[in-house]
DNA sequence: CGGTTTTGACCGGCGC
DNA sequence: GCGCCGGTCAAAACCG
């Protein structure tokens, strides 16, 4: 039986609500990055503003990115990233550190890490391939984090957490850090030892299966779908997402249609927080005259 | 053979 | 200084 088969009713307000409130001084930002290599953000002094209040702010941005970010949830993509500021202030008479996202997340390594919300179908977020190299209990949280590397370069700094979220276990948890210090891959370099049984099997050495981290999570599971990612990418030729009235749209691949490399894609979308307008006036600038021409000023039609 | 996952041990930061 | 805890290492086993 699937650990996902009852994992259709989130949604996107109850995933950020849950984050922010723990963690107030949160900063959006790449809400699509589903492309990205998830840089970081916050230094980026045109990030987001602050949240304080979550409730209009989060429907504000709902609304505002939502030209966008539908052809993201096409792709089973659900939430923006979240970066968490590199000097988290210490809250007033907050019990420990252990408490809050952001308290866990400011300890070593804190360069640049960006943090996602995604549900389980939606762990194919990105087109690196990752080798899992931990996996701790995380107290508080009745799930373990799994710690991942970019296994596309030998070298490479970038790092991956995916945990599940302990207020919904249909919500996974993604932190980045560090950044790729190479291109894109087109392809893993190997499967081997990626299909392993899903089912835990007892190792042949006597190693105790009595782990704490061994039940709590089925991380064949999560695997599965940080080892696909690279590949659903791949097969992303096209994308249909349905309009107000219900029609069918085939967004192109933007990639390949509009992008020489996708490392242009990611400077786009990453340097520009405000998608709706910049992202878009970059993109109009890609597009041919004929093209802009026809366009409308508001539709932003590419 | 070359890649992966698993998992216990170790290290270092942080709070008390 | 001590203990807790998160992050990483590394050996062994597994997989194509």
């Amino acid at each position: 039986m699937s650990d996902f088969a009852c994992m259709e009713d989130w949604g996107l307000q109850a995933v950020v609500r849950g984050y922010i409130n723990e963690a107030p001084t949160t900063t959006l930002a790449n809400p699509n990055s589903c492309f990205a290599p998830l840089s970081g953000v916050e230094d980026d002094p045109l990030s987001f503003p602050e949240i304080s209040e979550t409730t209009t702010v989060l429907d504000e941005l709902e609304k505002l990115y939502n030209p966008v970010l539908h052809p993201v949830s096409s792709q089973t993509m659900l939430v923006s990233s979240i970066s968490v500021p590199k000097e988290a202030k210490k809250p007033d008479k907050q019990p420990s550190r252990k408490e809050t996202a952001t308290t866990y997340i400011r300890r070593k390594n804190q360069h640049k890490r960006v943090v996602q919300h995604v549900r389980a179908e939606g762990l194919c977020s990105d087109m690196w391939s990752w080798r899992k190299y931990g996996q701790k209990p995380i107290k508080g949280s009745p799930y373990p984090r799994s710690y991942y590397r970019c296994s596309s370069s030998k070298g490479c700094p970038a790092r991956k957490q995916v945990e599940r979220s302990h207020l919904d276990p249909e919500v996974f948890i993604i932190t980045y850090s560090s950044e790729h210090n190479h291109s894109h891959p087109t392809r893993r370099n190997s499967l081997a030892g990626s299909t392993r049984s899903k089912l835990p099997t007892s190792r042949k050495k006597g190693k105790s299966s009595t782990s704490p981290t061994a039940p709590l999570m089925s991380s064949s599971i999560e695997n599965e779908f940080v080892q696909s990612t690279s590949i659903k990418i791949e097969e992303l030729e096209q994308t249909t997402v349905q309009d107000n009235e219900g029609n069918d749209i085939v967004i192109p691949d933007l990639d390949k249609e509009l992008f020489p490399c996708l490392e242009d894609f990611d400077e786009l979308i990453t340097e520009e927080p405000a998608l709706d307008v910049c992202f878009l006036d970059q993109l109009l600038e890609l597009c041919p005259p004929w093209f802009i021409d026809n366009s409308t000023t508001t539709s932003h039609g590419c």
